[in-house]
DNA sequence: CTGTATCCACCTTGATACTG
DNA sequence: CAGTATCAAGGTGGATACAG
């Protein structure tokens, strides 16, 4: 099944929450870290990794001093954003219903 | 965040492809067995009671002999579809470009 | 048919310390 | 800053047997 499919590549904890914290902008290693509610550095680097093999996202090592490091979304990985649009309206939802009661 | 606050309803392996495998039909307990592809029957139970808790999906006890089980998505829980739709749709075009290289 | 109980291997994750 | 190495702990999931 497709939906099985999808769900192969994003597996894991993090990465939906990655990829919605790169909808809107690129965001170097250390601004994910601080978006991403709970994430260690391991995971982050460990789950990161895994985006890029799979061509979700693209890794660029800017030459600052020191060294930072940006993250975006490819542009195969950019059409996941209508996907954690709908996800995020109804997490709004629940998140309603929840504190409503 | 929103979306995590969706994803921690549908954590674990194997919900969103429950409620996927539920988007068009109710189904049985061994009807799902059957559809999720790979899932065993404790996981099946357990994620089944979660979702159920969380009202995603409605469960009915039939009085036939043996007795049989109806699972089906709530109201609530079938505003996940249009998620699962696109997600599907991001699945099938991932699916061809991994065949297709 | 629809589950539950138990036992167990494996995987994932986190904390911490460390490297370039 | 951007990671990696190591260790430890808990969660996840499968097989099997069993129950209502």
């Amino acid at each position: 099944m497709a939906v099985h499919d999808a769900m192969d590549v994003l597996n894991g904890k993090w990465k939906i929450s990655i990829i919605a914290a790169l909808c809107f902008n690129k965001k170097r290693y250390s601004d994910l870290l601080n978006d991403v509610k709970g994430i260690s550095g391991k995971m982050l680097s460990r789950e990161l990794k895994e985006m890029e093999t799979h061509k979700l996202v693209k890794r660029t090592v800017l030459s600052t001093q020191p060294i930072t490091v940006q993250y975006e979304l490819t542009e195969y990985g950019g059409k996941l954003k209508s996907v954690i649009s709908n996800l995020a309206d109804w997490g709004l939802a629940h998140r309603k219903k929840i504190i409503g009661k």
